[in-house]
DNA sequence: GTCCGAATATTTTTT
DNA sequence: ATATTCGGAC
């Protein structure tokens, strides 16, 4: 077995000796941590002789839990299949379907994606009369989510709902989980909540699991929220060999519950816990890390830690000052083709704050004929064709999802349309029946004799698959669903560009399940399996092409790391987002935001900003970021000479002539940022921000005394002062 | 029941 | 700029 500890640091050989008790790793980008923990899990195999089935270890991502058992595996050989190295959610989905009677659930229950939450969301709001414009789904879905991450049941959301909004949306949350219940439907959020329901109901169900589970690992701990911090616990809590890894620099998710103190606060839930800070970092140049270093100091929520690196200065970082988003693409591009001898494109990665920044980029590559992937951008399990196939399935299984009957009911057209549908859904909520059930009574609740007809040849087709569907691989099911449900058929009909991209996604499809196939055996179970399986993967997962260069939000990119990397958009307004610029919580996390995008980078770090650009259709122009600011000008190549001050986006401005022709306030003024004005009511004040042109154009501008403000330039009590 | 054009809303989102 | 969504015409 390879288990050479001798290249390892002092800490990392502490890390992965402490076996016994709580361990807290702080590991710092860079620092190894996926190396000490899969030569933990292999020390602890083969010195302690601890057996597998006794080993846990729990991640975000199967990309990561992937990673994890292939290097596991590496180090050990096999035998060590019986491990459980899984994420929160494929572990709870595993508990769960051999548990989740105790509850009260069908042990065949579905999994909601976002689609079918906001469907469900939406169809609360119209049997409540209320308008989707005013309540938008989204916020109410992300109350949900924080309720459920928060361990709250719709009952007690209801008794603490102190004042609106939080009145209506926690009724709308019992109505969700209503009908979640009803269609023996689970969101992700359920996954963990409900599994924690179950140890706390059945303490027999919790020992089993506790005995199960002596030594417990869980990655990015900082991105744990309180539910998934509960459930650590719970199972940790008998043998109490708990070993967590995380940096709370990284923490980058708040904004989906992730509970930043639950790192920070592990050594008062475990008074005995060893610490181990790893700071030895092994990736990047020492010019890249002192720049991260120097943004994350400005951080005031955190452990003081600073990362050491081994290699020397590297090239300097270098800035790019762009006239528009064209113009930054471009730059990209030259430089990427500079770098291209000595480096592949597939050690190159893009980073920006916002999707929408990436159009320009791949318009740029795409006309200099450069490869890329880009991360994140139309899913494939989100496309439409992929979803009705899906949905197929899944009413096969169940048969009273409805969330999935309604998607498919009518597609391909089968003159269902949403006259009938409402009848059976009404009846069905009178009844408390699913549609499906409702579908057997259609015959006396005011349904034309036509509609009953084809409602009874879409019940004998999918009692048909589901018949079929004991004794088919699912690649075979899905090509009887495809042919009998006259899917394929429609597309094929279609002959348009569109349809036939679609049918090259379904065949794509077939290659997801002819690799689920070949691992698993036919059996009762197999659909159950396979469509847990895909409602818990994402595209990131089957993304193995390694040629290109990588683009992809800053968000994505944790956890990854590249040779040359290229930070866009460093203004503010786009990064920090507009939306938290004033806030100091939200600000410190969009700068560990910062602090991963630049950790990423090994050898060459560019940075790069625009002195305006398109957002939303309209030209805006913002002053540099202020991460960009806090980075010392003697590591970043080009920064002197732009100096940083707002006084480059009046130089741009000048050139152009301003014209107004409506007569107002101030027509005529050019206004530019960093001016300096003063507001009738909202007193002195500075230009951060320039949106729009001509008549409409907005400015923001920070005052004083009252805050940010964006005002219509023509119109706003304002005057320029100086 | 279906189709088309106006109205609207746009951070990030490992599952 | 653009994707989605909704209302009204056919």
């Amino acid at each position: 077995m390879d288990m050479d500890l001798s290249l390892m640091n002092k800490e990392q050989k502490k890390a992965i000796k402490t076996t016994e008790g709580p361990l807290l790793i702080m590991a710092g980008a860079g620092s190894g941590k996926t190396r000490v923990l899969t030569h933990r899990i292999a020390y602890l195999l083969g010195e302690k002789e601890v057996p597998s089935r006794n080993i846990l270890a729990i991640t975000f991502t199967n990309k990561a839990a992937r990673e994890m058992k292939e290097r596991v595996a590496a180090l050990v050989g096999g035998g060590a299949a019986s491990m459980w190295i899984s994420t929160f959610h494929s572990m709870c989905v595993r508990i769960l379907r051999s548990n989740i009677n105790y509850i009260g659930y069908e042990n065949s229950f579905s999994i909601l994606d976002p689609t079918d939450q906001k469907s469900v969301i939406k169809d609360i709001l119209k049997r409540r009369n209320l308008d989707v414009k005013q309540h938008n789904p989204r916020n109410i879905i992300g109350y949900i989510s924080d309720k459920k991450n928060q361990l709250i049941k719709p009952d007690q959301a209801i008794s603490e709902a102190a004042s609106y909004p939080d009145t209506l949306y926690s009724e709308m949350y019992s109505d969700y989980q209503r009908i979640l219940y009803r269609n023996s439907a689970l969101d992700f959020d359920d996954l963990i909540m409900l599994t924690i329901e179950l140890f706390d109901k059945e303490p027999k169900v919790l020992e089993h699991y506790q005995n199960r589970f002596q030594y417990i690992h869980v990655d990015e701990y900082q991105d744990t929220n309180h539910a998934q911090y509960r459930l650590i616990n719970q199972l940790a809590k008998k043998y109490r060999n708990i070993c967590v890894v995380g940096d709370s620099d990284q923490s980058i998710y708040k904004f989906r519950g992730a509970d930043i103190t639950n790192i920070l606060n592990f050594e008062d839930d475990y008074p005995e816990a060893t610490v181990i800070t790893l700071e030895q970092n092994y990736r990047s140049s020492k010019n890249i890390l002192d720049a991260a270093n120097a943004v994350i100091e400005n951080n005031t929520e955190r452990k003081p830690k600073a990362l050491r690196t081994a290699r020397d200065g590297g090239p300097k970082l270098q800035l790019m000052v762009s006239d528009s988003e064209r113009g930054e693409a471009e730059t990209i591009i030259g430089n990427i083709q500079s770098l291209s001898d000595e480096h592949s494109y597939s050690d190159m990665a893009v980073l920006y704050r916002t999707n929408a920044q990436s159009r320009a980029i791949e318009d740029a590559l795409v006309k200099s004929n450069i490869p890329y992937k880009m991360v994140g951008g139309m899913k494939f399990y989100d496309r439409k064709e992929i979803k009705d196939l899906m949905s197929y399935l899944k009413v096969i299984l169940n048969p009273n999802d409805d969330i999935s009957f309604e998607r498919i009911v009518n597609t391909p057209k089968r003159g269902l349309g949403p006259k009938t549908i409402d009848k059976l859904k009404a009846h069905g909520q009178n009844t408390g029946i699913s549609i499906f059930e409702a579908i057997k009574e259609s015959d006396f609740i005011g349904i034309p004799k036509t509609a009953v007809v084809k409602l009874m040849g879409l019940v004998d087709l999918l009692e048909g698959l589901k018949h079929k569907s004991r004794f088919l691989t699912i690649t075979e099911l899905v090509d009887e669903v495809l042919k009998h449900s006259g899917y394929r058929k429609m597309l094929e009909g279609e002959k348009s560009i569109e349809a036939t991209s679609r049918l090259e996604n379904l065949e794509e499809f077939k290659t997801v399940t002819m690799e689920f196939d070949r691992d698993n055996e036919i059996s009762d179970e197999l659909l159950f399996t396979f469509l847990s399986d895909m409602a818990l993967v994402s595209d990131q997962d089957s993304v193995e092409d390694d040629s290109g260069v990588t683009l992809m939000t800053m968000h994505a990119s944790k956890g990854l790391e590249f040779k040359v990397v290229f930070v866009v958009g460093l203004e503010e307004g786009i990064f920090p987002s507009r939306r938290v610029a004033y806030d100091d919580r939200e600000l410190e996390e969009e700068r560990r935001l910062m602090y991963v995008a630049l950790t990423r980078a090994e050898d060459r770090l560019f940075l790069s900003r625009a002195n305006s650009r398109m957002i939303f259709g309209k030209t805006e122009s913002n002053i540099q970021s202020r991460f960009l600011s806090e980075i010392p000008e003697t590591l970043v190549e080009g920064k002197e000479a732009v100096g940083g001050s707002a006084s480059d986006g009046m130089k741009k401005r000048s050139g152009k002539p301003k014209r107004s022709r409506v007569l107002t306030n101030n027509s005529g003024v050019t206004f530019s940022i960093g001016d300096k004005v003063e507001h009738k009511k909202f007193g002195d004040g500075i230009i951060s921000g320039i949106k729009g042109e001509g008549d409409s154009q907005e400015l923001d501008i920070v005052f004083t005394k009252a805050g940010v403000k964006r005002l219509l330039a023509n119109f706003a009590p304002i005057e320029k002062k100086e």
